[in-house]
DNA sequence: AAGTGGTCTAGACCACTTA
DNA sequence: AAGTGGTCTAGACCACTTC
């Protein structure tokens, strides 16, 4: 009886550092402001260097700080907004498209979107990579699973792969009608490929946004989008790129 | 020269465990189904555990594994889809409402939300809490910050707080005619409340969907819903709650 | 070459669940 | 009481960037 009800639920060590830290960063630092090296950090907590690291990892996961390997720790900005599935009804490709087209090559699809798509195991479709940039940095990478039977009139076209078939594919795609599209968003981790177009580690995580284009009752194309979720605020419905962010002002020490 | 091109990008050991585990949970365990503990995988694969609790952390945040302290770790079930703004142009408690209201209390609002209310700061609003449960789970908590002027007309209320108030701010909100509303989704990580509603730890992944109710050319009511990330797909647009997971079926070993 | 973050180890102890 | 995942330590080495 004698103890008063102090830390009936002991935090742990990172979690509370990471309160420590993100009180720290509203007040005392800057957006772009370089943190003392994790060694140093550690150090002055009194802590281990993989404690502290629990607790960066945290506010790095809440969009609060950019690290990057050889270079250090900084202050990141307030992550932008990227609308996402606003432009209701319109094919990728179309005139109001953030997308820059890559290339496009005949691929089997993994089995999940195969079975998405109507089409067969182990029948290729065109895939479209795309990239979205906006504010200057990669926000997002995309794969487009279009089966052959979406884009029937390919005669014209020579390449069998490259940027050029890629937009063939697209304008044939704007000749059926869309009925609907539908989107959904997941947290998922970049593989290998998608990391290095986005700028960062395997396993880093992502918002993966997938979209179903259905025409003629079927699904005429599906778009699994990737977009970095450290600096992106995905937007849809009515928005535009309204800036909610957490945190009051930053402002230099 | 004499150096074959092998291992040009030494995978992390972590990584590589990720993709062998991935693999195995594909062709030799079913949903449901419970793992070695993790110093024998450790053991088995060669490696230190922290290692091997990296390759887990990865499956977990990909909603493929579920972690229970005490318990062990299971293979999970693909995520649920759980949609999101379908019902535009609605406010919040109407008819078709996935939400059970848990209770209201005022209370001055974050900062980033006095904000984007226009409020000034240090007033208080009405804050709603309500909670969302989906097949069974909880898979939401949300906060919903309703200035006063937006409900003016509760004098007919005596209860300054609770449940029988919360309903009647709601109702009290349906009055007003809404023009629009904006949708946001980011990744985020669980408070300490959140996380004990979500049944969570602290810090878990969670989506943060911000939405701005726009009424009379203002916002007339923010709501900040947290959705597990594991375990929720979240669906918008037009859509329902397709089924799309990643990698083949799961089947019993 | 120096300095940064990223990976990895081998151990310890804690909090929680179940029996 | 036994077994699980969660936290934490003190160190080592690696990959990368910058000077």
């Amino acid at each position: 009886m004698g103890t008063t009800q102090l830390e009936t639920v002991p935090e742990p060590k990172y979690w509370h550092l990471r309160t420590v830290l993100s009180e720290a960063l509203d007040s005392e630092f800057s957006v772009g402001e370089i943190l003392p090296n994790e060694r140093d950090l550690a150090a002055r907590f009194g802590v281990a260097r993989a404690t502290l690291r629990q607790a960066l990892e945290q506010l790095e996961l809440e969009g609060r700080l950019q690290r990057r390997r050889g270079v250090g720790t900084t202050v990141a900005p307030p992550r932008m907004g990227v609308s996402v599935g606003t432009t209701q009804h319109a094919w990728p490709g179309g005139p109001h498209d953030a997308w820059q087209t890559l290339d496009c090559a005949p691929e089997v699809p993994p089995a999940a979107v195969a079975e998405t798509l109507v089409t067969g195991r182990d029948e290729p479709v065109h895939v479209v990579r795309r990239s979205r940039v906006s504010h200057g940095q990669p926000v997002a990478a995309e794969l487009l699973y279009i089966p052959a039977d979406s884009v029937p009139d390919l005669s014209g076209i020579d390449a069998p792969a490259g940027t050029a078939r890629a937009r063939a594919v697209l304008r044939e795609l704007q000749r059926l009608e869309l009925e609907r599209q539908e989107n959904a968003v997941e947290l998922g981790s970049a593989r290998a490929d998608d990391a290095r177009e986005l700028d960062r580690l395997p396993g880093a995580p992502v918002l993966v946004v997938t979209t179903r284009f259905i025409a003629r009752g079927r699904t005429a194309a599906l778009s699994v989008a990737t977009y970095r979720a450290d600096t992106c605020r995905l937007t849809f419905g009515d928005s535009g790129g309204v800036e909610i962010h957490h945190g009051p002002e930053r402002r230099a020490s």
